[in-house]
DNA sequence: GGCATATTCAACCGAAAGGTTGACGATTGC
DNA sequence: GCAATCGTCAACCTTTCGGTTGAATATGCC
């Protein structure tokens, strides 16, 4: 998987792992507070965490014996560009935005992700 | 994999398929000839068409004994507006998109794919 | 009818994804 | 120093992915 966009679109397959970037949207947050509303082991949010930092949509620095997750939404731009030749949508659309948001949280949430 | 952002985005993480959405980004193409360019065999490509027709990110319609391959940018729309909510990308850069693609089909050419 | 063409199906394979558990290495607080 | 906390590692398991091959199923051509 040499090409960045692989690995930028298979991170971004995962609901977890998008839920989690919508998190970080929020604020920075430690490993186990990124865990914490997920029915999965802290192992498991490890390394959903560790394909998100190779892909680099998220950056990781351990402050102490805390490690914080930042997001990086530069990553995004090459595969947003990417997809933006497929046809001409609407540039930047943050009320859709934040619909879909909403539909993935309660996903989330209903499915206990 | 209920939510359609799993299977788009897992349908764009392969090489292979963005490579085919590039090549029916020109014209509509026949499955045969779709295949034609890339190393690996009939079959194979025949799953990547169906995993992208499932995505709804193609369409495809039979007509006699020849199967036609006709992309839906469509299909993008929701992904983009996710993507594009976490950060205020460039509108629509053509250009980009253009150098993007050059480097993909070259790296689809030296690897074989 | 009979043969070539177009596409899929079915069975199989190795590798990777996504999860678990338990042990381990740091770091902090008392 | 010691116990608790934070996070990863290692081994394992099951399922999915991406590919192969060979047979099967249309359809078109003469």
């Amino acid at each position: 998987m040499a090409d960045p966009l692989d690995t930028v679109f298979a991170a971004l397959a995962d609901p977890t792992r998008r839920a989690i970037l919508a998190m970080l949207l929020e604020d920075d947050m430690a490993v186990t507070d990124v865990a914490e509303p997920f029915e999965m082991s802290l192992a498991a949010i490890s390394k959903h965490l560790t394909i998100l930092s190779r892909a680099g949509l998220i950056s990781q620095e351990r402050r102490g014996r805390v490690k914080w997750c930042k997001l990086e939404p530069d990553a995004l731009r090459a595969a947003s560009v990417w997809m933006q030749g497929f046809g001409q949508f609407e540039p930047v659309n943050l009320d859709a935005f934040e619909r879909f948001l909403e539909v993935e949280l309660k996903e989330d949430a209903e499915s206990g992700a």
